[in-house]
DNA sequence: AATGAATCATTAGTGCTTCCAACGATTCGT
DNA sequence: ACGAATCGTTGGAAGCACTAATGATTCATT
């Protein structure tokens, strides 16, 4: 949607849905932009951040705690073990295993991504006030726990 | 994102981008299956729902209006013609046109659309209260708001 | 201990939405 | 009449999420 010069009074634009799934591609945008802008992107992020606080660990384990789909897990380390971010080494303990670990390199990428990440979430909320964020965030928190309720956690096993 | 089966008490989950992203997700997923339950998808409604209301026009026009790449454009075009929905014809004035309009078929598609896309509303806003409901809306408009007039709609021409 | 079930890493491929680049054909501006 | 712009079309890219299949290894049950 890169061009909606001509007048666009579309009544579908005041939808819930809509206001959401559009706001959120501009934060996809932003967030997405930062993080490229060092060279990385979201799943980096993620495998990141899920390294440094849960400790080394297999890539099953990870993408578990992270979020991130068993197959994409592979591309992931795969580009961060490039970059000398991560390291993988076989388990000793278990030979189906690969344990993941941060490199201090890692560390310190992460340490830009949370900031880019931080400079995000202000550019993003930047026409609200204080309390106004607050709400936001809690309103969004409910309807994200209530649906994730209903198909994301299905509480399996 | 299946299967945060384990604990996933990521931190970076209450960042306004996050909570945004997700809960889009959950509302596009929404939208997305109540379309497909009759065939459609999120162009589709789109594309028919501007025609309605700004009646026959050229393919760049209609893109323009809706908010879809010309490129995305002419798939769409051809599954609605396909289906009956929507009618292309040269025109006559300008050879590098078509006409697009809408059938009788395609007006009764997209009362079916809109219905469905009404229930999906409820659906998702389900856990809060009607002022709440407002208020997000109200929230999340000044947010897009914001961020069309940065980037969207560059006020070009 | 043996056997079937489950887990792990990996590869390959799908779907959706958005966007870009390029192309001929046509029309417009000057 | 000329170059510039517009129109339709094709083909491709990216990011995220997910599915299916495979071989290797380990676990659980009898």
């Amino acid at each position: 949607m890169e061009n909606p010069s001509e007048k666009t009074p579309a009544w579908w634009e005041s939808l819930p849905s809509w206001l959401l799934t559009q706001t959120a591609h501009h934060a996809h945008r932003l967030v997405g932009d930062g993080f490229s802008s060092v060279g990385a992107r979201g799943y980096h992020y993620r495998l990141l951040a899920t390294l440094e606080e849960s400790g080394p660990a297999s890539q099953a384990a990870l993408g578990r705690r992270s979020g991130i789909h068993l197959s994409d897990m592979v591309a992931t380390i795969n580009e961060l073990a490039d970059g000398k971010l991560v390291e993988r080494a076989p388990d000793p303990s278990d030979r189906r295993r690969n344990v993941i670990s941060l490199t201090a390199a890692g560390k310190r990428q992460l340490r830009r991504l949370e900031k880019r990440l931080a400079e995000c979430q202000d550019e993003l909320l930047a026409p609200l006030s204080p309390e106004e964020r607050q709400g936001l965030t809690e309103l969004l928190s409910r309807l994200l726990d209530h649906h994730n309720r209903r198909t994301g956690t299905p509480e399996e096993r």
